[in-house]
DNA sequence: CTAATAGTGTCTTTGAGACAGTATGGG
DNA sequence: CCCATACTGTCTCAAAGACACTATTAG
């Protein structure tokens, strides 16, 4: 093979090859939780394609933005800079998804607590909120606050559903259930976001149990007021303890 | 807001906008297993950047293919058309990640049977095999036949890394296990297949209980042959069985 | 017969569900 | 006192680990 030209003069001769390519876009399924279901927040179409449908926020990806950037500048510009956990799902690549060119989105996951979702409303008028119900099939059914549905543009009910399933899958195992809680709750409130996530009722000792023999938590010694019953004690989220490999390596991402 | 016009018409217009786009690729981690450890694909690069270093196989997403089929694709053109069970797995999207220019890949999951391991092999020359070590933080060291570490090229020890969590994750409730071991097989295949990949002793009887009690097996009535030993009987995978909602919803992706 | 592995029976342990009990706030 | 909810003790049950036992092949 013979002595090979350095690396410095390789990239200065390099000529990218400019085939044509697809636009990257992210979008984002801000998800909080209302009235004990988990809660969207839309833009509704008012252009082709898809006029009148309700959307994700999106945005293309810039030439020197990673994926994560563009991803928290959508949050910036849609959602008025909520605070939320963003993480990556899928992505999204079917030829004809959108009819306008061919794009290639890479969807993420931002969870909002309720404070958080109620400041992207507030500050990012053109949001509007819709209740997510997760069918048999895994599919999901998406409703407007006077309970009609609501049809999604593009692929965006598919991304919804994987986005409800991932999260229901990562929730027992990873800090994701956190992240739709304020800095301090009680253990009611967490299994309030379980129950809202899963579609189920959980049983109240054994997910205290759970919940507290993980280490996850820690007790405040501070408690609710406002209740006219027994005020439940105020707990913080500390981080998942440091894992042993197996422990590592038993769940998915 | 008055009429709109039709969606035919504004098509018809529609002119995309052509800012500088990212280049869309999708790179193969082909797993595999060898002696019982798990076994990388790679190609060995004799070009910049990364000259000497082994990449995943990969190639660009055109502009009228799904990641999908670009990634069935590359399987053809860089595998030998090796039969594999592909499923994506994260998409990779930092800047300076391929110094040639910005290219954002869709990296995906290729599990190969031992038979197609072979096969892809010999089918195509310039690939490598390599033996795949978890290390306790969940990175990976790859070594050649001759136990030399290899180095791998761009972040391509990230994405290997991050494949290998995954099957470990889905490992114990989805089908993937069954991709890596031929039609039929025993059912100390299919633990050695669980612990090479989990890179654990598992109990043998548990194992065997919750396999046969999950109904995702069919006793063929066939057995091994060739062995100085009592004769294993070779099961095949019939499929998940029809799930319920909660079931389906359970686990994540 | 022995060697080696397939496959099973059973005891123990762990963790979840069920359910009833006690504790503590407001009225 | 009442109510409502927090929080706990304990029984039962299901599933996994441990381990020994039987079964079946080659030689």
């Amino acid at each position: 093979m013979g002595p090979v030209e350095s690396e410095a003069a390789f990239l200065a001769r390099y000529d990218p090859a400019d085939y044509a390519r697809p636009a990257v876009a992210v979008d984002l399924v801000l998800l909080g939780l209302s009235g004990g279901r988990p809660a969207l927040l839309l833009l509704r179409r008012d252009r082709h394609p898809h006029a009148g449908r309700h959307a994700l926020p999106g945005g293309f990806v810039g030439i020197d933005e990673s994926l994560d950037d563009a991803a928290a500048r959508v949050l910036v510009e849609k959602a008025g800079g909520a605070r939320a956990h963003l993480e990556q799902l899928y992505t999204f690549g079917a030829v004809e998804r959108d009819p306008r060119m061919r794009i290639v989105t890479v969807a993420h996951l931002a969870l909002l607590t309720e404070a958080a979702f109620a400041e992207a409303l507030a500050r990012a008028p053109a949001l509007q909120p819709g209740t997510v119900t997760a069918s048999d099939e895994g599919s999901v059914t998406v409703r407007a606050a006077d309970g009609a549905a609501l049809t999604l543009a593009f692929d965006h009910a598919e991304i919804v559903a994987l986005a409800l399933r991932r999260l229901q899958g990562k929730l027992d195992y990873s800090e994701v259930g956190f992240a739709l809680l304020p800095e301090l709750f009680t253990l009611r409130q967490l299994q309030d976001v379980h129950e809202a996530i899963l579609g189920t009722r959980l049983n109240k000792p054994a997910f205290r149990r759970r919940m507290l023999d993980r280490g996850w938590l820690e007790p405040t010694g501070q408690f609710e007021t406002g209740t006219s019953y027994r005020p439940a004690e105020l707990y913080r989220f500390l981080r998942i303890p440091s894992q042993t490999p197996s422990q590592t390596l038993s769940k998915g991402d």
